[in-house]
DNA sequence: TAGCCGACCTGTGCA
DNA sequence: ATGCACAGGTCGGCT
């Protein structure tokens, strides 16, 4: 875990403005990237829309079977099937750490441990973007980011129940603090970012468990 | 946690040759006990009332931490945590050899192999007492018992099914064999435990809401 | 093969 | 408010 820096901002998202996607070209924006440490050049390498399992009960993200084996190989040689654990960077500078693993029974490839955690803390909801990129660096860092939905993406099933969403970090339930600001396009309302001048810190009280973590804001674009 | 053992207790001292409690009052019947091997006296160790997940489809038995700790120390020396074989004698002077370990991932204390066979020979429910015996005499025998929960302890959502809960041994389902001789005490009534009535519930709170129902022969002592 | 068993994991409630 | 214990799960290997 090193990594310290915590460029805070959000920096993932570039230019999001027009385009749905993060903001993230394949050449690594990570713009006001601050400073030099760390934000060398990322490469986009894919999107998953979750689904409702991805965020629900089950505690797993079920990543592509292309894209897990173009991406994230795993040695399957007899033994080592027990998976391995990525390290993902947030665009908050937040160290992601979840278990990476193939399941012989469903024949795909999973995230498991840690991930509700990113699921709470972001609030991810079904049909959600997480994005996956990588430093084109020597490091081979690699983030995580997510966006909304955007409003055209129809997953029946599932409700506007909570039409605002709170700020990831925050948590508060049916809350709806802040505010949109042009984005259109995205899901309703979605707030992502309100008052944004300010980072606030919260924790999610979920807590209890070791790692937990707090970080810093937004991702997605948090603002 | 101090909570050393709290109410589950007072058998620990034993003494309460009356009542009918497992049978196996701190001073070994083991009647039909076979001849007189084995029966030293025994010190009552612990109890504990089985959740329904003790007696699903888990196959395994979660030992209270302090319990554990205290009766049936592991070392955890780097490797030895396989777990070790446990040998318990129950009331019928027949053996069961449960596999007990630690596991890292819950910070639990269980009792895996084996444990299902107990559960289904004795026809063990949730809410039901499994008690921890260890002979005073030199050999260390250590001894399982259980008897039915008390009628007080309340577990909503367990029907009345099997009104007649089968010999333990024989395990026809539904089917009463026979019995429910004199045993008496140990169900409805259940006073011994009067009030004890708590003492069973080491924890049961949250069982599962089974309910209460049956009650029914015997085993403990079996008789 | 279907079920048991071993090892993991997480949410919740309580201390 | 925080951490711990554990009830209730999952998957995969083995038999």
């Amino acid at each position: 875990m090193l990594r310290k820096h915590t460029y805070c901002d959000e920096l993932q998202q570039g230019k999001r403005a027009l385009g749905p996607t993060y903001g993230t070209s394949p050449v690594a924006v990570h713009r006001h990237a601050i400073s030099g440490v760390g934000s060398a050049a990322r490469e986009h390498l894919f999107d998953k829309a979750v689904t409702p399992s991805d965020v629900g009960k089950l505690n797993r993200l079920v990543i592509p079977k292309q894209h897990a084996e173009k991406y994230f190989p795993l040695q399957i040689d007899g033994a080592a099937s027990k998976g391995i654990l990525l390290n993902l960077e947030d665009s908050g500078g937040k160290t992601w750490r979840f278990r990476y693993s193939y399941w012989n029974s469903s024949q795909s490839y999973v995230l498991t441990k840690g991930w509700s955690r990113f699921v709470k803390e972001k609030s991810l909801r079904a049909g959600d973007v997480v994005s996956f990129q990588r430093s084109t660096g020597l490091d081979r860092q690699l983030y995580i980011g997510w966006k909304p939905r955007s409003s055209s993406t129809f997953i029946p099933a599932v409700q506007a129940l909570h039409l605002a969403r709170p700020i990831p970090v925050m948590r508060l339930f049916g809350v709806n603090i802040a505010k949109v600001p042009g984005k259109t396009a995205s899901t309703p309302t979605h707030d992502e970012g309100g008052r944004n001048g300010e980072r606030w810190r919260c924790r999610s009280r979920s807590s209890g468990r070791r790692d937990a973590s707090e970080s810093c804001n937004v991702d997605c674009v948090r603002r």
